[in-house]
RNA sequence: GCCAGCGUAGCUCAGGGGUAGAGCAGCGGUUUCGUAAACCGCCGGUCGAUGGUUCGAAUCCAUUCGCUGGCUCCA
């Protein structure tokens, strides 16, 4: 039986279980979505949580009963009729094109509805309701704001348990969970919300992505920028931000009696560096990038851990090239792309091709050909990818990348997208051979997306147990006895003088209790050492997934876990 | 921003008109320990904030800030 069919059919049970506590309901739509199922209802009072224990009682009465799904076909005229208490539903009948539509019904509701369903009401073996929440009618926010009900079904009580079970462990790796138990990020409640104040351990993670970024754009023929937090308004109105984005940008500030602004992007600033000067088609590309940090603002409903803030870095850059170019460095940005998606461990991932929507700019001729150049590239890199139609933003196609974390919740990742905009806005051009000035090629990109999103989707990755070349501290001593002290400082500074993250637990303990630390820490490398070790300059070596190795020689581990922090291994070796 | 829920010690949570509680963490001791929690003691909160109802408010009401789940939007 297919599961949609099974939660499209507990949505009309939990329609009905409404419809019997409130005989005015009104009834928006109640579709299958990706885990489960949803009604939209407008309601004579608020719904709570109170009410779902209710409604629950009231849906297995109705599955108890075994009522069967009836279906009907009527035309239009008769539904109106039907449903003439019904204003979301006669607004639905009216957009149907056909004459006839099809209702269904079981026990005592009826509604409109595509179907198919199960045969009756018995059939639905699982379902629990997850909760309450509003949503605007067909997601408007100028339309009346109905009362959802999520809920999810499953073919069977141990598939639902699975999924309860799935999301219970979903809960256990969210990121501002994992951010607090592991000391890594907070945001302060007195500093703002949506601004992350990032905590050492947290900022130790941080630089290690930084670092490996840089290199492997230095590797890649960039050059790595710097550019100011603020900027005159006058820039953000050439650059049409203050007509178009500014929703998401703070107020102006004054300063010596001149308006400047925050900024939200740092593509400006770049374009600015570029026109310090003339530019020759020689030096083409230009590969200019920058941990940019940027701030934009977000409604307070819709911030969410490192996920969704106020203000974040972007891992940027900007790429200046010949329309000719163009084609070979969206190969490129794919490989690096791509790169670092698989070297922190994220092996699904899912290409989209955006492209023209409705409101653009450019020509009709430029989006053709620039389309046509990012799906070459991605035939190129063997790419498979999924077009989205109309889903790119105004000023040109893009390619998003969006990558899947260990249980499967999807994240946005690398994005690339060609624009048309700012060149024209800011006139960017380069002398070709000809001696005359031609229109440059530009490109945005960022391969991480920002660092507080893509530390988030780490953290949920990894459960907060990232390999050792990202933890934050990489192997901990633990001296038996006070006596073993010395050694463990003589251990840690040999490891630290080469770059390992080391530290030694010397608080007061039992050795059990300092193995528990470490392993709420998620420390990959615990190092025992005793009279034992001292003796013939061993450690006791105990991984965090619980394996351990008595007695190798120090040189041994040292190599070993050298090779594993040089590799970026995502397992962990002894 | 809108709808709903929640804010009690650094953390996790109990209490629910009559003098603020526990565990963990922290601090001071004792213990020197061999692979996931040694023992004793101490410190710690104007119960998110403001206003109201009441003889009395952490508890009830209003406003406000923050958080959570959605709607919408996105790096």
């Amino acid at each position: 039986m297919n599961i949609d069919t099974i939660r499209h059919s507990a949505a009309h049970v939990m329609a009905e279980a409404v419809l019997s506590l409130f005989p005015n309901a009104k009834f928006g739509i109640g579709p299958s979505i990706s885990n489960g199922f949803y009604y939209d209802f407008e309601l004579p009072r608020s719904l709570t949580t109170d009410d779902i224990p209710i409604i629950t009682d009231k849906m297995n009465e109705i599955i108890n009963k075994d009522l069967p799904f009836k279906k009907e076909e009527v035309n239009k005229e008769n539904a109106r009729q039907i449903f003439s208490s019904q204003p979301y539903k006669l607004e639905l009948i009216d957009e149907i094109e056909e004459n006839m539509v099809s209702l269904y019904s079981q026990g005592e509701f009826t509604d409109l509805c595509r179907g198919p369903h199960v045969e009756s009401t018995g059939k639905i073996k699982a379902f629990k309701l997850l909760s309450i929440a509003g949503a605007y009618w067909r997601g408007d926010e100028n339309n009346q704001m109905l009362q959802r009900i999520y809920g999810t079904a499953f073919e069977s009580k141990d598939t639902l348990d699975d999924y309860i079970r799935k999301l219970n462990e979903a809960g256990k790796r969210d990121h501002r969970k994992l951010g607090k138990e592991l000391d890594l990020f907070s945001i302060n409640e007195e500093c703002g919300s949506g601004l992350v104040l990032w905590h050492p351990l947290g900022a130790t993670i941080r630089r290690i992505i930084e670092q490996f970024w840089k290199d492997e754009h230095l590797k890649r023929g960039y050059d790595i920028l710097y550019t100011p937090h603020i900027a005159k308004l006058g820039l953000w109105k050439t650059s049409g931000h203050w007509k178009f984005y500014r929703d998401n940008m703070y107020s102006p500030m004054e300063v010596d009696e001149e308006e400047y602004i925050i900024k939200p992007m740092n593509c400006v600033y770049h374009i600015l560096i570029y026109k310090t000067r003339l530019r020759s088609y020689r030096e083409l590309p230009l590969r200019w990038a920058e941990l940019g940090t940027v701030y934009r603002y977000e409604r307070s409903g819709v911030l969410h851990g490192l996920s969704r803030v106020r203000g974040f870095t972007q891992d940027d850059a900007h790429i200046f090239c010949r329309f000719e170019q163009l084609e070979d460095e969206v190969v490129e940005v794919l490989d690096l792309a791509l790169l670092m998606i698989d070297t922190f461990g994220f092996n699904k991932y899912k290409i989209l091709l955006s492209t023209r929507p409705e409101k653009y700019a450019g020509t009709i001729d430029m989006w053709q050909k620039s389309t046509d150049i990012l799906s070459i590239a991605l035939e190129r890199k063997k790419c498979a990818y999924e077009i989205d139609p109309g889903e790119g933003v105004f000023y040109g196609p893009k390619i998003d990348i969006k990558f899947e974390d260990a249980i499967g919740r999807a994240w946005q990742g690398p994005t690339i997208q060609v624009d048309f905009n700012l060149p024209k806005r800011f006139e960017v051009t380069y002398i070709g051979d000809d001696g005359k000035e031609q229109p440059i090629a530009m490109v945005h990109r960022t391969v991480l997306g920002s660092m507080e999103r893509f530390l988030a989707s780490l953290i949920e990755h990894y459960g907060g147990a990232f390999p050792t070349w990202l933890s934050p501290v990489q192997v901990t001593i633990i001296p038996v006895a006070d006596r073993h002290l010395n050694y463990a400082y003589e251990l840690e500074s040999n490891l630290k003088k080469d770059d390992i993250r080391t530290e030694i637990a010397h608080q007061q303990g039992t050795v059990n209790n300092k193995i528990r630390q470490a392993q709420n820490r998620k420390i990959p490398y615990m190092l025992i050492v005793g009279d034992r070790e001292m003796t013939d300059t061993n450690v006791s070596v105990r991984l965090r997934n619980g394996t351990q190795k008595n007695d190798i020689p120090f040189s041994k581990f040292k190599e070993v876990i050298t090779k594993t922090i040089r590799e970026k291994g995502k397992e962990l070796n002894i």
